[in-house]
This record gives C-alpha cells, sequence and structure tokens, in this order.
DNA sequence: CTGCTCAATTGATCCATGTCAAAACACAAT
DNA sequence: ATTGTGTTTTGACATGGATCAATTGAGCAG
C-alpha cells in the first residue's frame, strides 16, 4: 500500500474519531431526538445509532436488490434515490439532504427497492433496523417519532404524484424549488440562494420531465425576473412570482 | 323519528353484531393477523379492532384535513383515495380493496391528508391509532408487521412515480390492468375477469391522464385481442400480452 | 494554456396526448 | 316506456413537451 494511501486512511480514522459526537449533540436532530428524553433514552439511542459512513460523490449507499438491515440518517452532504425499471429506464423519486432519513423503502420486503447515491461527499450515520424496533418498543416518544417520518414519506410520495399527474411542467418545476427553498430554510441554510446538488437531467427525471424542458423553464424564471440561475447556482427574487405559477392555473 | 328510519337503524345494529366477529375468524387476514400469535395476543389484537362501519357507494370514510385516529382495513368494498389541491384540481393517489390497510396517511401529521370514498358499498373495521401504537410495544410481530404496511405504501407510490413520470399512456393502462389482477388473484378472486369499480376518469386521474386516452387505449387493447372490455366488465385474454406492452420499450 | 468531457442552453420540428364535440349507451327515477 | 343524468366511445383538431441537433460553457487532467 502506497504511503500517501497510508496516511489518507489514518487521518480518515482521525476525523471519524472527532466525529463521534453524542446523538444528543448531532446538528441532525430531528431524525435522533425525539422531544422528551431522559438522560438514560439518550445513552440508549446513542448507542443504537453507531456506525457513520462516508461516501464520495456519485458513491452508492445502498442499491435496490441488498437486503436491508439499517436506516441511514443523513448527516452531511445530498443523495437522490433511483428506481430501476427491468429495461434500464430510471427514474429519480425523491432528493435527501442532511438532517432527513433514508432507506425506510427496504423494510417491506426485507430488500432495498432503490438505489442511494450520494451526489456529493456526504456522511451518514445508519440506525440498525432491529435494534431500533427494540428499542421503540421501550422509548414510545421514539416509536411514535418513527412512524410519524415513516407516514410523512408517504405523504411526500402522493405529493409527487400530484406534481407528475396534475402539474404542466412549469408547475412542477416552481413546486420544486419552493420545496428545496423551504426544506434548506428548515435546515437553518439560506432559503433564497442555494446550489443545486442535481443535474438537470436529475432534475427531469424527478419531475417526469426531460432535462431540455427543465432548462427552458429555468431560462424563462430568469427572463421573468423570479429567479436568477447561473448553472447550479440559484436566486430566488420571487417567492410570491413562483407560488402564482402554479396558483394562477385555471381548470 | 320516522319509525321507517328506527326500523332500519335497529337492523343495522342487528347486522353489526353478527358481524362482530373475531380478527381470527376474518378472511382479511394480512392487516390483523400477523403470524405466529398467541391466543392472549389474538384475544387482545380483537379487542383492538374494535368498530366496523359500513359505507354506501360515495360515502367518505374520512377527508383531508379531519383529525386522525384510526386506521382502517377494508373488510369488503373498494376504495378510492383523493388528495385535492388548493386551486381544485385533484388526482387520485390509490385505490384500496378488501384486505388493504387505509389511513397512513395521518400519522405524519395528525390528520388526513387526502380523502377516501368509497367506489361501492363497504364495510371498514376502525383500529384506534393509539392503541395500535400501544399494543405493538408489546407484540413485536405485530410492530414489525405494521412497519412492514408502511413501508410497503411507500414502496407502492414510488411505484406510481415511476408509472407517472416514466411510462406513456398505453404502458400505464396495461400496468394499471396487470396490478389490478395481482391483488384480486392475492384476495382469492379472478384475476381474469373482473368489474372495474371506478370509472374511466378515477382511472385517468390515477394515472396521469384524461379519461379519453383511459378509453382508446382500452378500445385498442381490445382491437388487439389483450382483454374484453364492455363498461366496467374486463376480461385480461393475453396476461402476456399486457405485459409486453412496457417491455418491449426501447429505449 | 490545451484539449477533453460532460452539462447546459437554445432553436427547429414532431408527435403523443389533451381538448372539444357529438353520439351511443347504461342506469335510475317516475 | 319515458325522461334525465352520467359514462363511455369515437372523431377531428390543437398543443405542450419530446426529440433532434448545434453551440456554448465549465471543470478537470495533463
Amino acid at each position: 500500500m502506497a504511503r500517501a494511501e497510508l496516511l489518507r486512511q489514518q487521518s480518515t480514522h482521525l476525523v471519524l474519531a472527532e466525529l463521534k459526537v453524542a446523538c444528543a449533540n448531532c446538528n441532525v436532530r430531528e431524525i435522533c431526538q425525539p422531544a422528551g428524553l431522559t438522560q438514560e433514552e439518550l445513552d440508549q439511542l446513542d448507542a443504537l445509532v453507531n456506525v457513520r459512513r462516508k461516501l464520495k460523490r456519485g458513491d452508492t449507499l445502498y442499491r435496490a436488490g441488498e437486503p436491508f438491515d439499517a436506516l441511514y440518517a443523513v448527516r452531511s452532504g445530498f443523495f437522490k434515490a433511483r428506481v430501476t425499471f427491468e429495461d434500464g429506464r430510471d427514474q429519480v423519486t425523491g432528493f435527501s439532504m442532511a438532517g432527513e432519513l433514508l432507506g425506510m423503502d427496504g423494510i417491506g420486503h426485507g430488500t432495498h427497492n432503490c438505489d442511494a447515491v450520494a451526489l456529493e461527499d456526504s456522511e451518514v450515520c445508519s440506525i440498525p433496523y432491529s435494534r431500533l424496533e427494540e428499542l421503540s418498543r421501550e422509548i414510545s416518544s421514539l416509536q411514535r417519532h418513527f412512524h410519524k417520518l415513516m407516514s410523512r414519506e408517504i405523504v411526500r410520495e402522493s405529493g409527487v404524484m400530484m406534481l407528475l399527474g396534475a402539474m404542466r411542467a412549469e408547475e412542477r418545476i416552481a413546486a420544486f424549488l419552493l420545496n428545496l427553498s423551504q426544506r434548506l430554510n428548515a435546515r437553518g441554510y439560506s432559503p433564497l440562494e442555494f446550489n443545486l446538488r442535481m443535474t438537470r437531467e436529475e432534475i427531469g427525471s424527478y419531475l417526469g420531465l426531460k432535462l431540455e424542458t427543465v432548462s427552458r423553464a429555468f431560462s424563462k424564471f430568469h427572463n421573468d425576473g423570479l429567479i436568477e440561475v447561473e448553472q447550479k447556482f440559484v436566486r430566488i427574487k420571487s417567492i410570491e412570482g413562483l407560488k402564482q405559477i402554479y396558483a394562477h392555473h385555471v381548470s
């Protein structure tokens, strides 16, 4: 093994050790910290979330068909979930940012249903599912919290069905930008200026559109003064304007 | 109160009493009977699933915005789930038949996210959510089973996203028929002959298509000898033919 | 800096599905 | 049977977004 490689690994170990902080101090509170836990319960939770894993851009966290045994809390970075069809067609079914939970699709049949791919260098905490089950039998607020997260995923997906089934291209893209903005805001980032982590093609796949259509919509919103776009950078200049894109629909 | 009305109510009570059978004997096993329960656990389950409710065609089991407090197991009949938009547009997000579970969308935010409407006279068992939570802390196979059902709903929805985002009209409709056929089969009904409970418009809404497009696809499949359709009646003549509709896609 | 590759933009054209309209049909109430 | 209402089918036409193609730009390796 090359000396540089060895050094890199050692330094990685060092970094991992530093990052092995308690869940109680984790900035990704929403997942692993349902309100109202005792100190003892917090310690149990800490023991549950045992492994932290780093991924480079392009790495897959898991693939469709692989056995399921853990959920993943995104600590930093950005992921896409992708379902592939028999004939090779695929579709992006969601994007996950820091503070969100990944992998709940695997519980139902014991194998993952989609690929989770890092869109930038990322870090996750893995949460062994069998231990989550045990612990949530003991800590009812954890149980309740976990059920809520599953249910919200169901609701999120029916929102996407609405996008895909009932909205036109520009409405979908306006809704996409607003959703991204709102989630970034909830995580403490600027809701008005951000860098897209995904390509136009990935946005298109998620929204059931071709990349050219996504690009054209961005250009149109830009010309209409609703946003500024330059490559991956987006600045939203009029939240209201974007909302009107799909509010102003006449049926 | 009119005499006829009184009589009707009394007779309803009678029917309810008759139907108050134990979960152990219920034909809707998949929901309320995770494998391997002891007699005591079965009795507990029995007490959990307390209220049976009858709905006439067109009745809503619950509406978006109403407080959530129970899940519903469909004992007989057929439902659609529908999400309505601010501007009045709506979309069917799913169909549920006997043996399936309804209402998991409500857990996340404590209010229902969609309307559940009976498409024919139906009967459901209501399962108070707070008691389901309690009981699933005690009976781990119930807990596991419930988690699976939630997860499968997530997987189902990402399948629909695939339909809506990546498949063409005829592919969507072929997939829809095959899915219906497979679910009917799992419930012990004929997978090759059945009556649709929903209109072309409802199918279209679910699949992101207009009713005319649905009708044309049915006619085309009929002419191609894949199915027979006459109004609501469908006979599938070639499962393989339907599968090839979306397998034969060249990308 | 140069060349390479991949992402994004923009224009021109095409086509799958939507839209509009009319007729046939089914079912329920009277 | 008659009438009314909602569903389905079918045809003619319109259009939003896909497709095809060319160009520009960004990021990266050498």
